[in-house]
DNA sequence: ATGAAAGCGCTAACAA
DNA sequence: TTGTTAGCGCTTTCAT
C-alpha cells in the first residue's frame, strides 16, 4: 500500500482535475453524482486519504477539538470516561478529541494556539483564567463548563451547586438532625468556597448548628476524607455531630471506610451525605445519598454548542452566553431518619 | 492580537531571512544562539506560533499522537484517567493526544490515515485485531497493550493476567476454602476467556471444586456483578460457595453491595475477591483482596516506546517486540480464613 | 552562519 | 458541471 497518494493521482485516473477531486470531498459543493461516485471508488482502491496539514493551510482549519481539564491526575473516579463519552456523541465524525492539562501548559503558543478548530474547558479552578482568557485573545471558539465565569463574552455552562446544597441541608434538618459537620473540598476550588457557603447558610435557613470542630478542608480524594473522617470521630461524643456533609462522594466513601475501620455504623451510628452521585455512589454500601452533578450533559450540551459556534450558526434565538442547570437530590441509604 | 503572524513578518522584524527564522526553531540546525534568541523575543511580542499545517505539508509530521480505547463508554472506573495521566507524563511538550474508540471509527482512511504520527491501542478485545492490521498496513507507528497480540512485528506490551489469577486461586486455598464460584468478564474478551481458563486450572492444581451453579458470566460492570451474585446467594446453601472470584474489582464491589443487601456480611459469611486493583478497592467495605493489572504502567512505557520508535531510535540492545509484565496480589479485607 | 528559490498537497477564485 | 492557475506558510536543497 502507497504511503503518498495524493489527489493528483486520483485525478489522472478518473480522468478528471485535481479540482474536481477536490469538490467529490466538499459536500457543499456541486458536482455530478457520477463523477463523485466514481472518485471515491478510485479513491478507496489506491487509498487515498485527503492530506489534512495542505488542506488546512489554505482552509486554516484542524479539524480538532481540544478538551482542556484543569490537571489529569489518577483518582479522578469516573469523571474522565463520562465527560469524553458525552463529547464523543455530539462530535462530528471527521474531528480528532485532544485531551490536555491547563497545569501541562508551558507555553500556550506552542500547544495551543493554531492547533484547534475550538475547545471545551472543564474548569475547576480560577488557575484556569488565565488560560480561558488567552483562548477568548485569540478567537479561538470556547466553551467552559463546570463552574461559572463571570463574564458574558465566554459561553459557559455550569451547575447550580448551591440550591443542591440547601436542599441537602433541608433534607437534614427533615430527618431530625440538630448538629451537622462538614468535610470540604480544596479552598482553590470557587466550588469548595461555594458550597461550604451554602452549607453555612443552610444551616442557618434550617436552625441546624455547623459543629465548628467538625469543619475540616480536604482534597477531594477517598483518601483525604478517610483521614479527616478519622479526626471527627476522635471527637468527644457530645461534640460529635450526627450527620457529616461531603463535598464530593468520593471522600464520603472515604468517610464511611474510616467509619467501618472503626467499627462505626453508617447510617445507624453516623450519617453522611455526598456530593456529585458519582457511578458507584449507588453501589457502595451503604448508597450514597447525594445530590447529582450533570456532568455529562454539561459535556454534551458544550461540545454541541461548540460545533455549531464553529459551523456559524449563530443562534440568534438563543443569544444567551450562559446556562445553569439544576442538581437533584439523590436519596439513598446514607442518612438515617433520626426523628 | 493578530491572527495570522506568518515566519515572513517575524523574518523582516528580525532582518533576517524566513529560512534563519524557520532554522531558530529546529533544534539541531546550526543557527547562532544571539539570532535565535533575537527571533524568539520577536515572536513572542507579536504572538508567532509555526503553522502546524504548514510544516506538516513539507515534513509529513502530524505533533499527534492517539490512544485508541476497544470502546469510551461511562462506568469505566478509574481506567481512562490512570491511562491518560501516565500517557502524558511521556508525551513531549508539542505534541497532542487524540482519544478515541475503535468501534467508533467508521472510516479509517478519514479518521486515522494521514493523522498520526504514532498510536496507542488500549485493547480488550480481538475485535480490534482489523483496527490494529490497518495500523499496521498503513507503517503507522504503534503499541498495542493491556492483552497479547499474537504477531512479532507489532509491539505488544501486557500483564501475564493467568499467573495473577493462580496465585489468587491458591490463597484462596490456604485460607481453607474448598469450593468456589465465579462472576467472569464478557465472552467476547480475550482476557474474559483466559482468567476463566485460569481459574479452572487453579482449582485443579489446589484441589478446590468450582460449583458449576455458581459460574457467570457479566459486563465487568458494577452492576452486572450485583445481579449475578443476587443469582448465586439464591443457590441452596449446601451449593453456595465460601468464596466468589469475579473477574474485575467493579463486578466485585457489585457483589458485596448483593450481599449487603441480602444482609450477608463480607467476609464472614462470604469472601469475595476482585482483580484489577482499581483505587476505590482499598477503600470500599470491605477493602478487596485482588490483584494488581498495572495497567498505568503499560500505558507508560507504551508511549516512551511509541517515541522512541517515532524518533528512529532503534533500540538495538533491546530488540524485543513484546514486554509481559507480572501482576502481583493485594491481600486486605474481602476473603476470610476459614480453616 | 545565512539566504534564494522551489515545492509540499490542497482549495478558491475565475473562466469556460 | 468542470478546468486553470495562483498561492496558503513552511522546510529544504543549494548557494554563498
Amino acid at each position: 500500500m502507497n504511503l503518498l497518494v495524493t489527489i493528483k493521482e486520483v485525478a489522472k485516473l478518473a480522468g478528471v482535475s485535481m479540482t474536481t477531486v477536490s469538490r467529490a470531498y466538499n459536500p457543499k459543493s456541486v458536482i455530478k453524482e457520477s463523477t463523485r461516485q466514481k472518485i471515491f471508488s478510485i479513491a478507496k482502491d489506491i487509498g487515498y486519504a485527503p492530506n489534512l496539514s495542505a488542506r488546512g493551510l489554505v482552509t486554516n482549519k484542524k479539524f480538532v477539538i481540544g478538551v482542556f481539564l484543569s490537571s489529569i491526575h489518577t483518582n479522578m473516579s469516573t469523571f474522565l470516561s463520562d465527560i469524553l463519552s458525552n463529547i464523543h456523541d455530539g462530535l462530528p465524525d471527521n474531528y480528532l478529541l485532544s485531551v490536555e492539562g491547563i497545569d501541562r501548559i508551558t507555553d500556550f503558543n506552542q500547544k495551543v494556539k493554531n492547533r484547534f478548530d475550538g475547545v471545551i474547558v472543564v474548569s475547576q479552578s480560577t488557575a484556569d483564567d488565565t488560560f480561558i482568557y488567552q483562548l477568548k485573545d485569540n478567537h479561538i471558539p470556547s466553551v467552559v463548563i463546570l463552574r461559572p465565569i463571570d463574564n458574558d463574552d465566554i459561553y459557559n455552562i455550569y451547575s447550580d451547586d448551591e440550591t443542591g446544597i440547601l436542599e441537602e441541608i433541608k433534607l437534614i434538618a427533615e430527618n431530625g438532625h440538630k448538629s451537622i459537620g462538614m468535610i470540604g473540598g480544596r479552598p482553590e476550588f470557587v466550588a469548595s468556597i461555594k458550597r461550604r457557603r451554602a452549607v453555612e447558610t443552610g444551616c442557618a435557613i434550617n436552625a441546624l448548628s455547623l459543629e465548628p470542630a467538625a469543619i475540616k478542608m480536604g482534597d477531594y480524594s477517598p483518601e483525604s476524607g478517610q483521614v479527616l473522617m478519622e479526626e471527627i470521630l476522635e471527637l468527644p461524643t457530645d461534640q460529635r455531630p450526627t450527620c457529616i456533609v461531603c463535598a464530593n462522594d468520593d471522600m464520603a466513601v472515604g468517610a464511611i471506610r474510616a467509619c467501618y475501620e472503626n467499627n462505626i455504623n453508617v447510617p445507624n451510628d453516623i450519617s453522611i451525605i455526598g456530593f456529585d452521585n458519582v457511578d458507584y455512589s449507588k453501589i457502595s454500601t451503604p448508597a450514597l445519598t447525594t445530590v447529582s452533578n450533570p456532568i455529562g450533559l454539561m459535556s454534551n450540551m458544550a461540545i454541541k454548542k461548540l460545533i455549531s459556534i464553529i459551523n456559524d450558526e449563530t443562534d440568534n434565538d438563543n443569544p444567551q452566553t450562559s446556562v445553569v442547570l439544576q442538581p437533584k437530590l439523590i436519596i439513598r441509604e446514607s442518612l438515617a431518619n433520626i426523628k
